[in-house]
DNA sequence: CCACCATGAAGAAACGATTCAGTGAATCGA
DNA sequence: TCGATTCACTGAATCGTTTCTTCATGGTGG
């Protein structure tokens, strides 16, 4: 039994194609008496009638589809939140995610936006996979987008991007709320968003704590593992070691638990350390398991989502086009009162 | 200017649209003069003209679509490499990749297959995150499927899971490589076929190299770190410690190095230590770096696409419907010869 | 010289919805 | 009572392709 047509369930309902259509799909402005609307109601209930979407599709030019172009999928444990943020949305109201990734190649996200278009996506979601300012492909601007994880160098796209400056904050809040008072920044040195923003909350906590800043306890290397390694050591071997060290990733943080436990110092007892990221696993695989924040990476998506299918969906929704999603504090081990 | 349609490429040509049609689609078994042909294509080329992918579906039936349908695509970073994996091979092909996961609930496994079917996909990736034996959902009776990192419980569908059996053996094989006859095994106490395949290859290396299996050897523990810490400390507590461990996953193995450098052991100089999946944020980032097995999931999404393409596309291609990829050994820091 | 056949191309019918432009019948105001 | 609305509903056009069927043309064999 192939699936019912639209003309079956008119058909059976004893009516034209048109009245069902208007009742299956609500068209507001248009009366149909309650009967006949039943009728057809339970005629299309009775052939398990749903329409075809790629019908619709054709007519309506709308396809109930959001395309998700990203950078770099793979690298990152990051993604796969994003991703089921934006896809659990979309799916639950109705709309299917398409998934395509570019590379980062700037030609090939051109020619991959251009054909999206072509299938006729209602809407894109354009994500990076790190907090960073991009210039968007021209082709996105013909449709309705929104940014992932990412602040358009021009225009004002709507897009969202974590709170680095009040994750950076409440991070350093909880060591100063535990009685740090010299406190180490192991950063990026990059010159990436996340690093501006996690040093000016740093900076902005301990300013108001009335703690000094002191340019000799910010380290900054790369934001991997031995980057951590290496800005770590270099704070404990200082004169005058800091009794705490916020860290820019857990990965840093991963490296500073090795220079401390190599120069001998006990973590929390000598040091406390917090973390930036809450990678799932290291940080509760770390010993002892890392205080961190969490970069919320599944409320980015979902917020992109949403953002997304209101402008699809012609929502007013007037606001800034920017969102800053909050970081929360994912308190575990590693944070202690300063020694002695 | 609206995109160009089939019938304004005609008339520029000076042709019908069916001609058009057969020209730009190569349809073989009807003939088209050399000259009017080229006049079909040049005038397309000038139009920027190429079909419309949904009235096309409408007529052909056929969207050019798969479906990627996860249990979980949250929490392991593995999901990502899959998924790109499939996502490149089936882009290249012209294909569009959908996802959408259903948090492993059988209801909405089934909804949301059926709902992929209404949508007209060509075919369904159904993958899990880790290696399982699963019952598909009947919906997936009436259209192409590949397993990804699943093997059916019943019937003969196309899949692709990780050659667990021969990873392990050369895992082991490297530590034997090294001159350690002393092996102990930290392995996961779940029983998934992972565990089962990955102890089949430790046994059958021990064999290979005439050492006895020593049951003693192979703590069972669950597969994350304070597991791994377990396991590890149970083994190089033993009155005669094994001066190698060949851990189930690199969770596990970042528990084992907690476990060593707690109890006194330098890796590699006391004790090997070799892990499996080969983590980017774990293996490379601990100290040392750690020798571990790949898990091949890009390659894996990469294969099941293919296949599926294939299938779609009705290439014949008649061969074993299981796949087993294998599992390559990363050569890093954390072997060593034995002690003495 | 005619019937026949291959050739190259075109006209029109799908595909399955949505929606425009009507169409009888009922209702209403004057 | 009559023209004008309103009501409830419908036939047919439309979206942009692919593909089935038809058709004119000209060459060929008998």
């Amino acid at each position: 039994m192939p699936r019912p047509r639209i003309k079956d369930v008119a058909a059976l309902a004893g009516v034209g194609t048109t009245t069902v259509s208007v009742v299956l799909n609500n068209v507001d402005g248009v009366r149909v008496t309650a009967e006949t609307r039943q009728r057809i109601l339970d005629a299309a209930q009775e052939l398990g009638y749903s329409s075809d979407p790629i019908a619709r599709s054709l007519r309506t030019r709308r396809t109930r589809t959001i395309g998700f172009v990203s950078d770099v999928i793979a690298t990152t444990p990051f993604a796969g939140r994003m991703i089921q943020g934006a896809q659990e949305v979309a799916w639950r109201a109705g709309y299917l995610l398409v998934l395509v990734n570019t590379g980062g190649d700037r030609e090939v996200q051109e020619k991959t936006v251009r054909e999206l278009l072509k299938r006729q996506v209602d809407g894109v979601l354009f994500a990076v996979m790190y907090h960073q300012e991009i210039e968007v492909p021209s082709a996105l601007a013909t449709v309705k987008t929104v940014l992932l994880d990412a602040r358009p160098t021009d225009g004002a796209l709507p897009h969202v991007v974590p709170d680095e400056h009040e994750g950076a904050l409440t991070a350093v809040g909880e060591l100063i709320g535990a009685g740090h008072r010299r406190i180490g920044f192991a950063t990026e040195s990059l010159p990436v968003p996340a690093a501006s923003g996690r040093l000016g909350g740093y900076t902005r906590a301990l300013e108001a704590a009335g703690i000094p800043f002191e340019p000799g306890l910010v380290a900054a290397e790369h934001g991997d593992t031995p980057g951590g390694y290496r800005a770590a050591r270099r704070l404990l071997e200082l004169p005058e070691p800091p009794t705490a060290i916020f860290c820019y990733n857990d990965r840093m943080a991963m490296g500073c638990y090795r220079a401390a436990a190599e120069l001998g110092f006990a973590i929390p007892a000598d040091l406390s350390v917090v973390g930036y990221d809450d990678q799932d696993l290291i940080a509760p695989a770390l010993f002892p398991a890392l205080t961190t924040v969490a970069l919320p990476h599944y409320e980015m998506g979902a917020w992109a989502a949403r953002r997304l299918l209101d402008l699809i969906e012609d929502e007013p929704r007037e606001e800034a086009p920017g969102h800053l999603m909050p970081c929360p504090l994912i308190r575990r081990d590693s944070v202690g009162p300063p020694p002695r």
